[in-house]
DNA sequence: GGGTTATTCAACCGATTGGTTGAAGATGTG
DNA sequence: CACATCTTCAACCAATCGGTTGAATAACCC
């Protein structure tokens, strides 16, 4: 279950460890080694932390030697914004609708009609 | 752990069933019960989803006889899209960055200095 | 007050998660 | 080849998660 990618991608940056570590990679491409360094967890659970992250579409890795460098992707960046504004938009105009019936209100008080919709 | 703001909202839209709850509630707002017929799920868990959504800051809810109507918060949006276009926009600006790189490379191809620097 | 409706609390359950340790792959270097 | 380095695999563990059922609250209606 959850197994869209919407589900991954959110569910990728829902851990403070894995926000740290898109953050740092927005500055530049990095090893798994390099990256572990600042956290006092083990190596393997950075290791993990980074599959969950390419999972997601969030970094892609390439190969230098032993080396498999981190590098961020953009693109899934768009999918979440994209969801968000979305909603967001929604939510204000609901918002500003609500401002207008209550400034209608205010001008011309309760008649009939009690009101009782909105959602069904 | 990851009981941050941040972690809290990006960890409650990781689950396909809130964000469509989110989805329902951008058009109107909605009792828990309302919310809940949809899914072949109990009321209960979906008055679980709530809180887990409202803990996060993504609604809040008044009351109405035994009715605890969900409305939409907006607010909490600007939180996700502030940190999700942050990083977007370094991405970007690095791919740009790479770009000119490599222009640049092809015009005046490897001469000396090995370049191996980019993080640390 | 008694019954109905709407919501939550409590206890439980199986699956997933973030972490561990230890061993195994993969690859450059002496 | 032997060895060191970087990374992942495997098995395990405690905590959390999404779900259940059953009982408790809260508020209305007759």
């Amino acid at each position: 279950m959850a197994n869209d990618r919407l589900s991954r991608v959110f569910s990728a940056l829902a851990d403070p460890t894995r926000r740290d570590i898109v953050a740092r990679l927005a500055a530049g491409d990095a090893t798994v080694n390099e990256l572990a360094e600042p956290y006092d967890v083990t190596v393997q659970a950075v290791s993990k932390h980074i599959r969950v992250l390419e999972d997601a579409g969030l970094i892609s890795r390439s190969r230098d030697a032993q080396r498999r460098p981190c590098r961020l992707e953009g693109e899934v960046f768009d999918l979440m914004t994209k969801w968000i504004e979305r909603y967001r938009r929604e939510a204000e105009d609901r918002f500003r609708q609500l401002d207008a019936v209550l400034e209608q209100m205010e001008e011309q008080p309760v008649t009939g009609t009690p009101a009782k919709e909105a959602a069904s």
